[in-house]
DNA sequence: TTGAAAGCGCTAACAA
DNA sequence: TTGTTAGCGCTTTCAA
């Protein structure tokens, strides 16, 4: 592979001549310019990146770090970061953490040993700490950090408020919300929407907490279900936990919806291969990845950012979970 | 950050001892690890990768080209490489490569100038032609791309008999199987276990092609099944496929598995989530990800390779949407 | 507008 | 067993 003193060579410029014209930095004459760019072509010179960052102190690697990517609210997060991070030549490690602060530091650590340009967080581990002090940019996504860390999310409270309020114009007078963990930033915001609808309204509800996670959901829901009769509407924190509901319905003959109407919350793509499609509050996941992305590109380059904080709509999508009035 | 030199300065030897020591390579005598080791700690040295890269010529990066990581095969597929990789101090580039020729040369390319150390490979663009003649460790994923390239696959024609036979067994006389694209290793070499297994029954069969796609693979099975009356087994190429195909039926008032079973092929935790569960043959995904890495790194780390080609067993999962003999 | 040269932090050959 | 030193390929200052 050619390098940049091949290239001066065959050009017979001087290295820093070429590096300013790869780098579109300072003066090259017009005349450099063509036997530069000839020379370039000739040789297929690509210049290496590894010397470029040694001396530069930067790279163009962003790690991405999510709880797990096998939860299916990531992959479509991870994809729309590497799509922008494509877009703006910078390439996207994955690290899953497991919500372990150990896996956590490792990474950071690890990747800040290559010069890492930048972090999206995407945990629950609330571990400020290890963030606060870090001197590379971070983003988070759909979680307070800290302050000083710009944020994109849904407007899960919003979102909440009016999935559940769509249960109640369809009749539902006994209503569970199956909430996500206590103490972590949307779960919460997501039982407040929920009890911002139900309030004053003659409405029943029961509140039970509930990992985003398939099959503990479902039997949750399958003891609730069957001990509880009467139940008519449940408010599911995310898709999964819906979907658990809606087996847990479905094996104790429960008919959805004429007896049981389910709401979810997350819109990914499960949400319509299920039977009856799932009513849900969908996030716009593709939409944060890219605009978190975007923010943090910004912070790297140094780009004046309008917002710290982002929130992005919700939408109500509207399938068999639910009774529609047509 | 301390650097080489620090640590040298700090416990009073050259930076060449230092560097043995980190790299455990060539004589140290003991009382130079003793100050060395305590250096390092006292000043919190960490080696900068970049330089030692840049040195080396090598990294601890590994390129994972996945078509598209919102494919629900592709997260548990990552999370094993990545788990595999962690385990080794390597870390994993997420490529998304949407079967696009011009994307994967982008990755590569890019990735090399990196100084990237392997890559993963699990597209269907059969374009060997730019993996032949790389200088770096390639390894395959379920389809062979070239011989020289290590291939970690499922048996797909084993499997794709053992879910076709279960439908027989089941009592199903009318059965259709959706294949996967014509020329796709896996997806042909599934139709020919179905052949197989349907070879001298009497068994009425149609072949139909699928990409493996939700949306279009329940638009195809709810037109084919509103077509031909009859039909009462599908054995489908990918459990996306099945999931189209059990909401087709659905929508058409088929009532599964009475009047028409299913049986798909994957074993991603979607099938679980449906009602009914879906049978579906499963692959090992996690330990495909998991042997394709240990792969790779044995190749960069030049360590022989007992195999060049794994073939990983496949399992029958029965749940509700073929009928049990119980 | 250009070029010489000093670094970036590490490895590895070679000499001691 | 240890140290000196020349790279690895690029950027960037400074002088010309």
């Amino acid at each position: 592979m050619a390098n940049i003193r091949d290239v001066a060579k065959e050009s017979g410029v001087s290295v820093a001549t070429v590096s300013r014209f790869i780098n579109q930095k300072g003066y090259v004459s017009k005349e450099a310019k063509e036997v530069i760019g000839r020379a370039i072509k000739e040789l297929d010179y690509k210049p290496n990146l590894v010397a470029r960052s040694l001396s530069t102190k930067q790279t163009k690697l962003i790690g991405l770090i999510v709880p797990d990517i096998m939860n299916p609210f990531f992959p479509e997060l991870a994809r729309a970061v590497e799509d922008v991070a494509l877009t703006y030549d910078y390439t996207v490690v994955l690290c899953n953490s497991d919500e372990k602060a150990e896996k956590e530091i490792h990474y950071i650590e690890t990747l800040r040993q290559k010069y890492v340009a930048g972090f999206i967080v995407t945990t629950n581990q609330l571990q400020a700490s290890h963030y606060q002090n870090l001197d590379i940019p971070v983003v988070a996504l759909d979680r307070t950090i800290d302050a000083s860390i710009p944020t994109v999310s849904s407007n899960n409270k919003e979102g909440a408020r009016l999935g559940t309020a769509h249960l109640i114009e369809q009749g539902c007078q006994h209503i569970v919300c199956m909430r996500g963990p206590t103490g972590l930033g949307p779960a919460d915001d997501r039982l407040d929407g929920f009890l911002e609808a139900v309030e004053g309204k003659e409405i029943v509800t029961h509140i039970i907490e509930c990992p985003f996670h398939f099959e503990q959901s479902e039997e949750i829901a399958r003891k609730f279900l069957s001990e509880h009769k009467g139940i008519d509407g449940v408010f599911a924190s995310s898709d999964v936990s819906a979907a658990g509901v809606l087996k847990a319905a479905h094996s104790l003959g429960i008919i959805v919806p004429d007896e049981l109407q389910i709401v979810g919350f997350d819109g990914i793509a499960l949400g319509g291969m299920l039977s009856p499609g799932l009513t849900t509050v969908a996030q716009d996941i593709y939409k944060l990845g890219a605009l978190v992305t975007r923010m943090l590109i910004k912070l790297i380059e140094e780009i004046e950012l309008e917002e710290k904080e982002i929130q992005v709509p919700v939408k109500l999508i509207i399938r068999g979970t639910t009774r529609s009035e047509q």
